[in-house]
RNA sequence: CGGGAUGUGGCUCAGUUUGGCUAGAGCGCAGCGUUCGGGACGCUGAGGCCGCGCGUUCAAAUCGCGCCAUCCCGACCA
């Protein structure tokens, strides 16, 4: 491919509206451009980039076993009514009626629609396992689309689904989609961990994230540096602490305390740390009020709420549910004499003489003994891990770090079979709910995170697996003839070979072609000018490292390949799982 | 949906506070010339219903009201 031929209007500038690396990036390497909130287009770089991670996951998924379907983005909204989910998933899906008045959507997810293939056609258990993908575009009406391939409207997704006889197998269908998605995320060349999750809507007995360690990442993961352990901090258990003998604790006072409002100025007001100040926050659960009490300096994990309550929803109560039940402006809430269902984080259980909120405008309470002074209904785990907590399987360092979710596997039981009467007769003739799993991949937020974690002040640094070419040829001298004569002859060996190779023959100067090769992030650069020429070689440069290296002209083909596949080694060293 | 911000040539932005006469700069684009190993320089030129609507005024990019769009922070998720 020429350069002069391919359309790549990269930015010197980055737009505006781009806040986050992947993003500004994307635009300014000429790889995507926006059409509106949430909906981006792909031009021909990206497509490229797109095309390769689809291959890497077809190959493995077909490794696996799966096949490959087609399923209709659009979908009858009746499908969506069996299962329940036209009621309960929310905004996200959009929903419109065809001439005739019938309800349909966009397909966020295509649960309904391959359990109503199968359904259509399984009658046996001799039939099962079956397990069929697909690779195609999701439609997400998100409340707030952002980060522009991370998290758009419309975004390509690998999603696959198994169908199984047995509980036993099912965890064979699902433990192959585990290995899979290791071997994928490998082959990408990318740094990667996989964490126990939390299941949220899509539901089922259990799953586990695939994660992209980057800083951008909008999850924090918590892994234990002892042993197999990695959770999505949702998830992650808390282990109860030993208790502590409470000190004697004098009685409760209350203490003026106006303008602090957060724990901070609490406990800097009051001269005492944040571990001995009790956070009081109003929850409404499916429309009931709680409060829930976890320290200072700890976090609440909602998701850990909801689960502790058995709710389908738990949100924070609006302001003017948390004043009319603890009488006080928001900032003063307290356990002490409330009259709602008080649950409390175990952490707060062996200790007393705490701080918390009075219950009335600018008034906190002292010296707090919460078995003494307040009404527990019950201790939990209701905060997020900490490094300061044990692993939860063998009491090892936990440390966070922040990652971006590609791949998510379920185990979903038979919460849709059952719902869709997607049965087969077993051995003994007996009728039976199959059992589901359900596999996703973020084709296109794939493309976001390997440039979240591979880029530099230059631009992408793609791994070489996935970058739209293999080589940038530059030609530095177009007016010299001798130069460009060379040039073309080592591009035409370059595509006989089956490099992938883009010529960079526009009539620029040498350091657009350099600042273009840099921030298109192919892995190698093969420069030619009067200079290089004149000594017989060809100067070669790694994207990642940036270290050059002289390539003799002579022994062009099998010098080459030796440096390639040195860079691909190089990366594909780098690639890991933690 | 709540909170914050921004809308001015293709891109980045100035001008808006204190209304004023042909609306500016840099990049990019077209032409000519000089340059040519890390985003060159000079000259010439094209390109703007100043987000949209209504209003105030002799006069609106600038003031008021309404709407729309985009971005950021929260609840969602591949």
């Amino acid at each position: 491919m020429r350069f002069s031929q391919l359309y790549v209007p990269t930015l010197k500038e980055t737009p505006a509206e781009a806040e986050v690396v992947s993003h500004k990036l994307l635009l300014r390497a000429g790889m995507i451009r926006k059409l509106t909130a949430g909906l981006y287009t792909y031009l021909p770089c990206a497509l490229r980039v797109l095309k390769k991670i689809e291959a890497i996951v077809r190959s493995e998924m077909d490794r696996a076993g799966f096949q490959e379907v087609l399923l209709p983005v659009v979908q009858p909204g009746d499908l969506w009514k069996e299962t329940g989910r036209w009621e309960h998933y929310g905004k996200e899906l959009l929903r419109f009626k065809d001439r005739n008045d019938r309800d349909y959507c966009l397909g966020p997810t295509h649960e309904e629609v391959m359990t109503d293939l199968v359904r259509g056609e399984v009658r046996s258990y001799r039939q099962l396992p079956l397990r069929l993908y697909q690779l195609h575009t999701k439609f997400r009406d998100e409340i707030r689309p952002r980060f522009g391939l991370m998290r758009g409207r419309e975004f390509i997704m690998k999603d696959g689904y198994s169908y199984d006889a047995s509980v036993a197998d099912a965890e064979k269908s699902y433990q192959l989609m585990h290995d899979a998605y290791h071997r994928i995320f490998m082959r990408l060349g990318l740094r990667f961990r996989a964490v126990e999750a939390d299941t949220g809507s899509i539901g089922g007995n259990f799953s586990h994230e695939f994660m992209v360690l980057a800083d951008a990442g909008e999850d924090t993961i918590a892994f234990c540096h002892n042993c197999q352990f990695a959770a999505n901090v949702e998830r992650a258990e808390v282990v109860e602490q030993e208790v502590l003998e409470g000190v004697v604790c004098p009685a409760a006072q209350a203490v003026p305390t106006p303008n602090a409002h957060t724990v901070e100025e609490i406990a800097n007001l009051l001269q005492v740390p944040t571990t001995k100040v009790v956070k009081t926050m109003i929850l409404t659960a499916d429309g009931k009020n709680v409060a829930v009490l976890v320290r200072g300096d700890h976090e609440v994990n909602l998701i850990k709420v909801q689960r502790l309550l058995g709710a389908e929803s738990v949100d924070l109560a609006s302001p003017d549910v948390v004043e009319a039940a603890t009488k006080a402006p928001v900032g003063f809430a307290g356990p002490c004499g409330l009259d709602l269902p008080i649950y409390a984080d175990f952490a707060l259980k062996g200790q007393n003489d705490y701080v918390t909120g009075g219950n009335a405008k600018d008034t906190h309470l002292m010296h707090v003994d919460l078995n003494r002074d307040a009404k527990i209904t019950a201790y939990g785990d209701l905060r997020n891990i900490t490094t300061q907590d044990p692993c939860p399987r063998c009491g090892g360092q936990i440390s966070l770090a922040k990652g971006i979710e590609v791949g998510h596997i379920f185990m979903l039981g038979q919460k849709y079979s059952t719902a869709m009467h997607a049965t087969f007769l077993n051995e003994e003739g007996v009728e039976k709910d199959m059992i589901m799993g359900c596999y996703g991949i973020g084709i296109s937020r794939i493309l976001a995170a390997a440039i979240e974690q591979n880029h530099d002040e230059h631009g992408i640094v793609f791994p070489p697996q996935i970058a739209p070419f293999n080589c940038i040829l530059l030609n530095l001298d177009v007016v010299n003839p001798e130069v460009t004569a060379k040039v073309e002859e080592i591009y035409k060996l370059l595509c006989d070979m089956g490099v992938e190779v883009l010529l960079d023959d526009r009539d620029e100067r040498a350091g657009v072609k350099f600042k273009d090769a840099d921030l298109l992030g192919i892995p190698i650069q093969l420069v030619l000018g009067k200079k290089s020429l004149a000594k017989g070689i060809i100067e070669a440069s790694d994207r990642q490292s940036k270290v050059k290296v002289e390539l003799p002209i002579a022994d062009f083909v099998k010098s080459y390949t030796d440096y390639q596949s040195q860079i691909w080694v190089n990366w594909s060293t780098q690639s890991s799982s933690l």
